[in-house]
RNA sequence: GCACGAGUGGCGAAACUGGUAGACGCAGCGGACUUAAAAUCCGCAGGUCCUUUGGUGGACCGUAUGGGUUCGAGCCCCAUCUCGUGCACCA
């Protein structure tokens, strides 16, 4: 073999490594401790039917390449992959194909785990885990049960959101705008008995412990709105000439004087009791139509504001002055106490509704503004407000909730947006819950020592006839139970959620194969917390918050010794491709256009065609997997495309054209090294020292340099650039000394390792480049010994010049003076000031 | 509407802490090699204009737009526009 041909040297390395298990971490506490540890993780995939496509080895290939350098660097480096093999669409499969789920999952996952091999990433394989294996959700029932134990879990009945066309609930966080979020399906509220985890419980610590993490700020902000964490006060409202009274939370208390009505959100219970006789008939069609009308239309209409008077009054505590109570929908009866007091000067959405229905505006807060025409929201000095008078508004808040509390009609309080996660699913594929529902109606647990609870074989995966989830088919024995103490149950036949296997999979890798534990509490405090965490932004709320949360308790039952699990977390910005599309709306394959600079066109028909960027869909024809790319140009072309399309963070479009370019070094580094006609080395390779060749010995070392610096920075396109750069010196330069290029493949190896290991063995190089140690930069080698100075006069570029790498001030200012090519720009004027940048530039300012 | 992020050549992008804008690559152009093409190697390449027989040399403009701060701004400040993402009646 002559030409660089990936297809036959990189799975010639690929079985190497699998032979010879370089990547393989150690599992020997004591052989561990030897080194210090690095772990870096992927988001572990859902594996589909579809494969993979490009976007999903972008954030893949990083971590390898860091994995890679880490472990040259004499790290310990756990770097696993497995699969989050519980889902829907693997069930919904199954229901249309009648075939098992487990049946279908194992071919995805076979699938996923060929085309990730191919790419040749440095996983311990030895330690893959799936979610959906009885060995893995054994321990997740197990988490399952710690909850419970500490009363984090419990059963209640709730409005739930129920997608008929699933036949299941949803966690609110998959409902948008009434809407499952995967399909679109449409969603419906149903009260219904379900299994609660009190993430809640948890607010503060998942807000506070935020602040420690070396993460993107944008998804701390995420998190934060999340929680949604607010501080107030509630206030209680007396009815006017009843014995009734509500709750309102506001956070804005120091504006109770400026309460002019209440409003109650339709649902609430109070509204049935207050109503008068006169305003009963407005007042139930209100209602009714309230609750008919769907999620999408309520957000429809949020910009008009409507509501009823309940014909009742409420005592505003502060003034003593009844006010009118009203029932708008702008008021949500699932947040703070479903109720509020309006203070129309001072809220937008108040203001609005006092406009509309003529109630009155009442300034109580300085701001310049007149209240009457527009809400002033912001802070300000108080007026109106008897006790509160001249107090800035955080003063005023103080002071108003101080004798709220002292006149027992209020306190502080703090409000989440934050809910309790709604935790049961009625389906099939998933972990089943390790719990009894007994005859006496107490609920009992599965003891530990015989978990798992297996997943059992029904006959169908929909609903029973009477609408109970799938598992209810099961029947006897595995329905039907009874327990050690005597007790006769059932099983519960509802189903964890998909988050649940990824809320500890990053623990589970730690210690994979231990069948007496989840994991060995000495790996736990030697591996974590993750050093590095790579995934889409898709996951910035759910996965990242259900993780935090469950960690958390794990830290609390002193399962695990970090507060936290990610220490550093990266997103990955998504891969987009090219799309072409015809004035009639049809897609055409790439393969299919002509794309020239004039605009692209369908080569068979000429016809022109817009081209955009978009989301990679089969219905777009733009999905380039890497299977194609692969067999195009090979593994670590794909490898170094991934990454050199620009910062990993970034949205960018893919470019086949690109990878061509990239695989244009690849080549051009074979050549360095192999002779293509003969298939020997190449006649410039020497035997001298690195020194023989110093301007090329130069290059290396700052190319080592700054690939070192890049990688661990994730800004790998950068760092490829270097090798680039230096590749193109070594083709310019006359000889190559062997140590100068077996060097060079040690830098590239975590990038292209397939090609560095081949002319790495080819070089002479002992064992595999990708545990050779990383090299050592040398700073004396790094440096210029002259530097060239920009000249400018008034800041602006005049000259060049070259001065040593230590010239002082003066020394540089002659030689800017002397240059012929700034005689016309200072003569005849007075230096004004002269501003000296060492080791970059010089600046005359003249008058 | 609110919050955050981003706007740099034909394209993907680089530019450290305010210091020579466009590294590296794609596409393009010219040359060498070749019967020819591909591949490869060498070179050119932001725009406008001027200059030179020619190689060349030079001026001005240029990082979404308009201002500002500074000896000097892609980077800092103010305002505006566009795009993206998230949240969205959360009291």
């Amino acid at each position: 073999m002559s030409r660089y041909d990936p297809s036959v040297i990189e799975p010639k390395w690929q079985n190497e490594w699998e032979a010879k298990k370089p990547f393989k971490t150690p599992t020997d506490l004591a052989e561990l401790k030897k080194k210090p540890k690095f772990y870096v993780l992927d988001m572990f995939p859902y594996p589909s039917g579809a494969g993979l496509h490009v976007g999903h080895p972008e954030g893949y290939t990083a971590t390898d390449v860091v994995a890679r350098l880490k472990r040259m660097q004499g790290f310990n480096v756990l770097h696993p992959m497995g699969w989050d093999a519980f889902g829907l669409p693997a069930e919904r499969a199954a229901m249309r194909d009648g075939i098992h789920p487990a049946v279908i999952t194992k071919r995805n996952v076979d699938n996923f785990r060929r085309q990730i091999k191919r790419l040749g990433f440095s996983y311990d394989w030895d330690r893959e885990v799936d979610t959906s294996a009885a060995d893995y959700y054994r321990w997740t029932q197990w988490i399952f049960l710690k909850l419970y134990e500490k009363g984090l879990a419990y059963l209640a009945e709730v409005p739930v959101n129920w997608c008929p066309a699933l036949g299941t609930v949803l966690a609110n966080e998959e409902v948008k705008d009434g809407k499952y979020v995967e399909t679109g399906d449409p969603v419906e509220r149903r009260l219904m008995k379900q299994w609660m985890l009190k993430i809640t419980a948890y607010g503060d610590r998942l807000l506070e412990d935020l602040d420690g993490l070396d993460w993107p700020d944008g998804i701390k902000e995420m998190q934060r709105n999340w929680i949604g964490k607010s501080e107030g006060a509630e206030v209680t409202f007396k009815v006017e000439g009843s014995s009734e009274a509500f709750v309102v939370f506001t956070t804005r208390p120091d504006t109770l004087f400026g309460a002019t009505y209440c409003v109650l959100a339709p649902e609430h219970t109070l509204v049935s009791k207050i109503t008068t006789a006169a305003q009963q008939a407005k007042v139930d069609a209100y209602v009714l139509e309230a609750k008919n009308k769907s999620e999408l239309a309520r957000k429809e209409d949020a910009k008009t504001k409507t509501g009823v008077f309940t014909g009742a009054h409420a005592v505003n505590p502060a003034t003593g002055k009844p006010v009118p109570i009203w029932i708008a929908d702008y008021v949500l009866a699932g947040y703070g106490t479903g109720a509020i007091m309006s203070v129309p000067a001072h809220d937008t959405r108040d203001h609005e509704f006092a406009k509309a229905f003529g109630l009155p505006i009442v300034e109580v807060v300085k701001g310049g503004k007149d209240v009457q025409a527009e809400a002033f929201v912001d802070e300000g000095v108080a007026v109106n407000s008897g006790l509160l008078d001249g107090l800035a508004t955080g003063e005023a808040k103080k002071k108003m909730t101080a004798w709220l509390e002292e006149q027992r009609l209020g306190k502080k309080r703090v409000q989440y947006q934050l809910r309790d996660w709604l935790f049961s699913r009625q389906r099939y594929w998933g972990e089943p819950f390790p719990i009894v529902h007994c005859e006496d109606g107490s609920i009992a647990t599965i003891p530990e020592a015989q978990l798992p609870v297996e997943l059992p074989h029904v006959d169908e995966y929909k609903p029973t006839a009477d609408g109970r989830p799938p598992l209810a088919r099961a029947g006897d024995p595995w329905l039907g139970v009874t327990l050690p103490n005597g007790k006769k149950g059932v099983r519960e036949v509802n189903t964890m959620p998909q988050w649940a296997g990824s809320c500890w999979y990053y623990l589970r890798f730690l210690d994979a194969k231990n069948d007496q534990q989840a994991w060995n509490p000495e790996l736990e405090k030697y591996w974590m917390p993750v050093d590095l965490y790579v995934g889409g932004v898709e996951h910035a709320v759910l996965h990242l918050l259900y993780a935090r949360f469950w960690h958390k308790v794990l830290f609390d039952c002193g399962l695990v010794s970090t507060k936290e699990p990610f220490q550093k977390l990266f997103n990955q910005g998504m891969i987009l491709a090219y799309s072409y599309r015809s004035e009639a709306g049809k897609y055409y394959h790439p393969k299919d256009v002509d794309d020239r600079d004039d605009g692209a066109v369908v080569k068979a028909t000429g016809e022109k065609l817009h081209k955009q960027v978009e989301k990679m869909s089969k219905s777009k024809s733009n999905v380039v997997s890497p299977d194609e790319v692969i067999e195009e140009h090979g593994a670590d072309a794909m490898r170094l495309y991934e990454l050199f399309m620009g910062p990993l963070e970034q949205v960018k479009p893919w470019q086949m054209s690109g990878v061509a370019g990239v695989a244009r070094f690849l080549d051009r580094v074979w050549r360095l090294v192999v002779n293509e006609e003969t298939g020997a080395l190449s006649a410039k390779l020497t035997d001298a020292g690195p020194e023989s060749e110093p301007d090329l010995h130069k290059a290396l070392h700052k190319c080592i340099q700054a690939v070192e610096k890049d990688t661990l920075g994730l800004r790998f396109n950068t760092g490829i650039s270097h090798m680039m750069t230096f590749a193109n010196e070594a083709t310019g330069a006359k000889t190559l000394p062997k140590a100068i290029a077996r060097t060079f493949m040690t830098v590239l190896a975590p990038y292209a390792p397939h090609l560095a290991e081949e002319l790495w063995s080819r070089l002479g190089g002992e064992g595999f480049v990708s545990i050779a140690p990383w090299p050592k930069f040398d700073p004396a080698l790094v440096v210029e010994n002259t530097i060239t100075y920009a000249v400018q006069v008034l800041g602006k570029l005049r000259a060049e010049i070259q001065a040593p790498i230590d010239a002082t001030e003066a020394e540089v200012r002659a030689l800017a003076e002397a240059e012929p090519k700034m005689k016309p720009w200072l003569e005849g004027k007075t230096v004004k000031k002269f501003v000296f940048v060492p080791k970059r530039l010089v600046n005359f300012v003249v008058g």
